[in-house]
RNA sequence: GCUGAGGUAGCCUAGCCCGGUAAGGCGCCAGCCUUGAAAGCUGGUGGCGGCGACGCCACGGGAGUUCAAAUCUCCCCCUCAGCGCCA
């Protein structure tokens, strides 16, 4: 949420970064948020003014009453008021609520270092690690190969849980699970404490914490309860410090949440539908730092280089992109996505989101910054990068390292968490 | 799930029965004192609106009664404890 007073001391500025966004409703909101503030001020002095004569009255009544006399006009008066104060206070909520309602609708501020663009296909390479090869002649889709080892069951899935979903057994769960810890201990040698967050989130803070239209569109809600199923630590380890004050000398915190993660969209269909690439639930290891406003880019960088030294530790040939101002999102100030290369899919795809959500969420989340046990007005800002989303560096190792007899070498990285394991083969038992 | 106790400022607590400007402590800030610090003493220390004088709000949320609600009534939310169930 943009802070209410940005909007009146410093509108102009304000429309300029929306007018970046090219969608008119934004400025539409904007103007009709400063109209609708203007409106509620005035609503509020006439709501306090009313107040003020009910106190006054009441004040006065009561003295009369302590020195034993009556004041039957002042009580007349006072009898009729609640009647025009019932109604200014009404005004004053309802202003206040649509006001509110715009605020909260309106994205955040954009970084000036983001570029300029329409969609995703304008996002700006800003750096490129490894050399990306051509997929070798059969080298096999993801999804083909996993059930070739006898490592995945889609079908079944489908029958027990619907599209999107997946069983993975054998050595690719192993593998999985060494990913995680390989992420989750290069995170702890950096400073991070890692953190299990709850998995389902009420509505109140996980209003504070993502776009609203994602209740729609991306949350599975837990029927006859105010529990959503959580699409990311990210927005519990945002919550973690939901209506508090940080003390200014603890930042910045750095938290590596560790969970799985649940939407109910997962996207068009594509090459290589089949298999783990776009699911309705994952594993991933995730960044997340709450920071003085003044060390948020400094930290986004931090962030963004543990990301890409969990990629170059696998070996994985990726690139970053500056995400452009068409395909930002609500949240971010601004962003970069991690895409690493898929030799089989001839494609950089999306591994990596990497946000400075600036004071966006905190603000929501009514989380303020202090020093030594004095509140502040100060918000703290938020960050967060994914560190591995399993599914997706799972597909990359299952393209990378696929060898010509089908079967799965196992980055040298992961082999210490597999017990020196140096390739997946096929699964024998229980198929 | 049942029963009980609770929710008051950054934190802790009083006030509630019996309605009338929300008291105190801790912490924090400033001043005095001190070579310096601690202690001690004095004052200050929430949010919103207003250029300001100032006013309003704030006792979990909402509704009601009343001239007037932290206080009375009703509904709801949350937390804790005990019991029950349970990996």
């Amino acid at each position: 949420m943009i802070d209410v007073e940005l909007l009146r001391k410093e509108p102009t500025r304000v429309e300029a970064n929306l007018a970046r966004r090219q969608n008119p409703e934004y400025l539409q909101w904007f103007t009709d948020a400063i109209t609708r503030d203007a409106e509620w001020r005035a609503a509020l002095q006439e709501a306090d003014r009313l107040r003020r004569r009910r106190n006054e009255l009441g004040r006065a009544i009561g003295a009369a009453k302590a020195s034993g006399g009556a004041s039957p006009e002042l009580e007349a008066e006072a009898k009729q008021l609640p009647t025009q104060l019932k109604a200014a206070e009404e005004r004053e909520r309802e202003l206040a609520a649509l006001r509110d309602a715009l605020l909260r609708r309106l994205p955040n501020l954009m970084d000036e270092s983001v570029p300029f663009g329409k969609d995703d296909s304008e996002n700006q390479v800003v750096a490129t690690w490894g050399t990306p090869q051509p997929g070798a002649e059969g080298l096999r889709a993801h999804g083909e190969a996993l059930e070739a080892l006898g490592m995945a069951e889609f079908e079944r899935a489908q029958r027990a849980s619907g599209a999107g979903f997946y069983y993975l057994r054998g050595g690719i769960v192993l593998l999985d699970l060494a990913l995680q810890r390989f992420a989750l201990d290069l995170l702890v040698e950096r400073g991070f404490t890692p953190v299990e967050p709850p998995y389902l989130l009420r509505r109140a803070p996980y209003e504070g914490v993502t776009d609203l239209a994602d209740f729609e569109k991306v949350m599975y809600k837990i029927e006859g309860e105010d529990l959503y199923l959580i699409a990311t630590s990210e927005h519990p380890l945002a919550a973690l410090h939901l209506g508090e004050i940080l003390d200014e000398d603890h930042l910045p915190i750095r938290l590596a949440g560790i969970s799985p993660c649940f939407r109910k969209e997962i996207g068009g269909h594509g090459v290589d539908q089949k298999g783990i690439f776009r699911v309705h639930q994952f594993q991933k290891v995730e960044q997340f730092v709450f920071a003085r406003a003044e060390d948020s880019p400094a930290i986004h960088e931090e962030i963004r280089a543990n990301a890409e030294e969990v990629f170059r530790r696998l070996e994985i040939p990726y690139r970053v992109v500056n995400v452009c101002t068409g395909d930002l999102g609500t949240v971010a100030a601004k962003k970069y996505d991690i895409e690493a290369w898929f030799p089989r899919q001839g494609a950089f795809r999306e591994v990596v989101s990497c946000s400075n959500c600036t004071d966006y969420q905190a603000r929501r989340l009514g989380i303020r910054v202090g020093k030594a046990g004095r509140p502040g007005k100060l918000v703290p800002h938020t960050l967060n990068s994914t560190a591995v989303a399993t599914s997706r560096a799972l597909v990359a190792i299952l393209e990378q390292y696929q060898q010509p007899d089908g079967t799965i070498a196992i980055p040298s990285v992961l082999r210490p968490y597999l017990g020196g394991r140096a390739e997946l083969t096929a699964e024998t038992a229980n198929r």
